[in-house]
DNA sequence: ATAATAAAAGATAAAAACGTCTTTTATTTC
DNA sequence: GAAATAAAAGACGTTTTTATCTTTTATTAT
């Protein structure tokens, strides 16, 4: 569905968005194992998105990553988009170059339909709408 | 969504399904230049498919791919299955192992509903299902 | 200023996915 | 039974993805 890159993308993002909810900045050995992810390989992907502008970051002590106001608003489309770009929106299910609504695959029709869900469930989650969920205990991000 | 690997074996499948559906056995060039995929890499695949008892093989001269009546309703969800494993019907949209009911991830509900239309889908169509649509041109398999 | 901290950047490596080429085996036709 | 055909099998190569390690740069606190 999504690639490793994208999936350790929207685990860390929601963590630090969680932190941000609390006013603190955070580090990548927290959000390493926060999300119980290679560290040196989410470092790589939050560089990433903080070049695209979807996380902050400051550098040296009391540094780390964090979320403003406007970024809070992020939603998982947005990161996915980011990462993966946007295959998984408007792509073809068996990967045909061609398939269209004039030249369609055999899944084309059931396909679409399916394709919009999953787009309409990232585009309606922003990365701070699991903070409670997450600091009740009800939801996780533990690999 | 698919590995390609999987898409080829669903593109190739169906494709042999067409032909069977008209009494002949196809080789692999015939099946390669029909969904415009490489030979030797679905070649591979097949002997994949034919080990598994999803396509029947014989060698030689009018030799080829060809489905037995009862293979002929295999579904799509079957090929998935057998290529890419059950990791679409039931992992964890962001990679959690330990995703579950008791701990789900932040998109757990929401994904839960999208992969079991995705099941039903590939469930639903068989890979015969398509050959009217494809004789008459309305529907395509060629990357 | 200096030392400590933490992210950025760059280099490298391991694994998996994707693809190609060659040889072997089975089958058919002549 | 020899030649031709076509899949099976095996070896090999490339690319992409995933992961790790090292060095550099920016910031802060002393």
């Amino acid at each position: 569905m999504f690639s490793k890159t994208c999936e350790y993308a929207i685990l860390a993002t929601i963590f630090i968005a969680q932190k941000s909810g609390q006013g603190v900045k955070v580090g990548i050995k927290e959000i390493s194992k926060g999300i119980n992810a290679p560290e040196h390989f989410i470092a790589k992907i939050l560089q990433d998105l903080s070049r695209k502008g979807l996380v902050q970051s400051v550098k040296g002590p009391n540094g780390g990553f964090y979320l403003e106001e406007e970024e809070k608003r992020t939603t998982l489309a947005d990161i996915v988009q980011a990462i993966d770009g946007d295959s998984l929106f408007t792509g073809c299910a068996l990967g045909l170059k061609h398939c269209s609504e004039r030249e369609p695959c055999p899944l084309h029709d059931e396909f679409k339909v399916i394709r919009q869900q999953i787009h309409s469930m990232l585009q309606s989650s922003t990365v701070t709408a699991f903070n409670r969920e997450l600091i009740q205990g009800m939801k996780h991000l533990r690999r």
